[in-house]
DNA sequence: TTTATATATCGCAATATATCGATATATCAA
DNA sequence: TTGATATATCGATATATTGCGATATATAAA
């Protein structure tokens, strides 16, 4: 059995792999749909997710760290934004799956 | 801060998490992608992976529980193929992601 | 029936992930 | 400087996931 188009080799697999892993958790795919039109800070995005602030911060820096949010300091602020495109198709895709009717 | 689109609720992000979970393995990705076009038995797909088959059984099951594949029995072998639509839009996007230049 | 093949399931141990409280750092305001 | 606010990090614990060997089931072949 052949496959018909050429598979990523196994590196890329776990790299991608690792990034759905970022977004397969209900509260990071939250604060995805949150950052999908507009930037926010880390207690922003705590407050809408009902959750404590450090949580928040280590939930955006798993998600910084493997390429799909950038950041930005502005005094005491942190914000954060999507930085990879592919994010805003696959919350596309949730959301025509999961969508409420 | 209010989000610009309509979020979805918290036992659809839920269930949208458990969807990515069930892909977010790099033998699960590697499955997907071989099943991206045609469906594969169990043993086949344990010896393309390099996996036992009964670990390849408890992968194809647990994708086929969040309704990712379906199954068809024909004798001693078991077929599996993708059934959500939604999979293929994914597995795009890992591509181009993820794509060997 | 007996035997081989294909797949599925079970309990267990190893590992990974999530969350918590405590604490550290950094910026601003008084 | 001191105190308040925002964010980040640490170590510990709780929970989830993974892969293993052993075993069960189901079909086919001898």
């Amino acid at each position: 059995m052949v496959a018909k188009f050429t598979l990523p080799n196994d590196r890329l697999l776990g790299q991608a792999a690792e990034c759905l892993r970022a977004l397969a958790h209900p509260v990071r795919l939250k604060i995805l749909f949150l950052l999908e039109s507009n930037r926010w800070t880390v207690g922003e995005l705590a407050e809408a997710c009902s959750i404590r602030s450090h949580v928040a911060s280590e939930h955006l820096r798993l998600m910084q760290r493997c390429g799909l949010l950038s950041v930005e300091k502005e005094g005491q602020k942190t914000y954060y934004q999507i930085c990879e495109v592919q994010v805003h198709a696959i919350l596309a895709c949730m959301r025509s799956k999961f969508s409420t009717p």
